[in-house]
DNA sequence: GAATTAATAGCACGATCGTTCGTTCGATCG
DNA sequence: CGATCGAACGAACGATCGTGCTATTAATTC
């Protein structure tokens, strides 16, 4: 890995933290460039526009989020197992800040939402992408209604994160957990 | 009603919008001036500062959504049958776009929950006073947890709005109703 | 209708935004 | 060693941010 794509990670591993924190519009070049003691030419140059900072920062809460939940539940054989493995992953992560301002999707979400282009675009498919991964484990546990499932999952989640984050109150991750294994078809431990 | 009252009524109507689809951050002084035909000044004058615009906005999304969720039910006995008053309005509402950008609590939610400052209190103050009237009836409705299926309420509105505005996935509705159904005691009509 | 007060406009300020340019430093290679 | 090249820097740009001032218009009161 030469020098600059081992800055660039160091640039980006701060930024998606910074975005979740200020957002991926507060997310600054001249901020981010201080708090990393580097000029704001110099980091930059690592990245044409301000788009494509933002672009790169998507993609790398996007693996950061992978790792964190996915791919720690890829040896678990698929359908309910799985499925429970994602959300006790997914709930934990968010209770833990896996990002330094809380959910970065939920942030990112609320923020583009409005506002067409790629940076929207990335957004939506990565969390597309989640809901639907989450909806193929249920399907292939057999459960009636996949997509809705993997819809709850996902909102009581962001529900979670809000609680926790704007109202200071950490039950909602129980409550949570509460209402997805009151859901979940009796589940295998 | 005097006329500045009259015409910071009609700033902050267009600031709520303003600030649904760009945050509250992003509802700039400069562009709300413009989009109304107005001097800068002298919209600003109306507010001491941008934190006080801030906090007026907040004021008047609460009133907005007063106006459409609790109100109109306030006629209905309090318990299971408000209750249900209350989602259908709060699902409706978000589904009707009661603000031009998205639901403006859930961007504002986002925004603010790691920055620290009395806008944060004021949007925490409103979010938390919506999920304890929720509660509130579930508990009159002889709800066994209130609390937790307030949250429920709240997060799949959340997630329904999320579906909409940044999946262009109308069904979040659908689902969001289907599961509240779901943990309803059976409801009267 | 004149006087007074309230509401808006105009202008300027320092700061910061994203972005560009020319330069310098440090390593790599012939 | 000297030549080359990629990475980072420093300074500057036009634009816009929030926020003060001073003037000017509009509304209200006598």
């Amino acid at each position: 890995m030469g020098k600059a794509q081992a800055t660039r990670s160091a640039i980006l591993e701060h930024a998606t933290d910074l975005a979740s924190r200020e957002g991926l519009e507060g997310l600054t070049i001249g901020r981010l460039a201080s708090e990393l003691k580097m000029s704001k030419s110099g980091l930059f140059a690592h990245f044409g526009s301000k788009q494509d900072l933002q672009m790169a920062t998507v993609e790398a809460a996007a693996q950061r989020f992978y790792e964190a939940v996915l791919a720690p539940c890829q040896s678990l054989p698929e359908g309910g197992e799985r499925l429970c493995g994602y959300c006790e992953r997914y709930l934990d992560t968010l209770q833990q800040e896996l990002f330094a301002g809380g959910c970065f999707w939920a942030a990112a979400s609320a923020e583009f939402d409005d506002k067409p282009g790629p940076v929207r675009d990335a957004i939506a498919g990565a969390v597309g992408a989640w809901q639907r991964e989450l909806a193929r484990q249920a399907a292939a546990a057999g459960v009636e209604d996949p997509a809705g499932l993997a819809f709850e999952i996902y909102a009581l989640g962001i529900g979670a994160n809000t609680a926790l984050r704007l109202l200071n109150d950490e039950r909602g991750f129980a409550r949570a957990r509460q209402a997805i294994e009151r859901r979940l078809p009796s589940p295998a431990a």
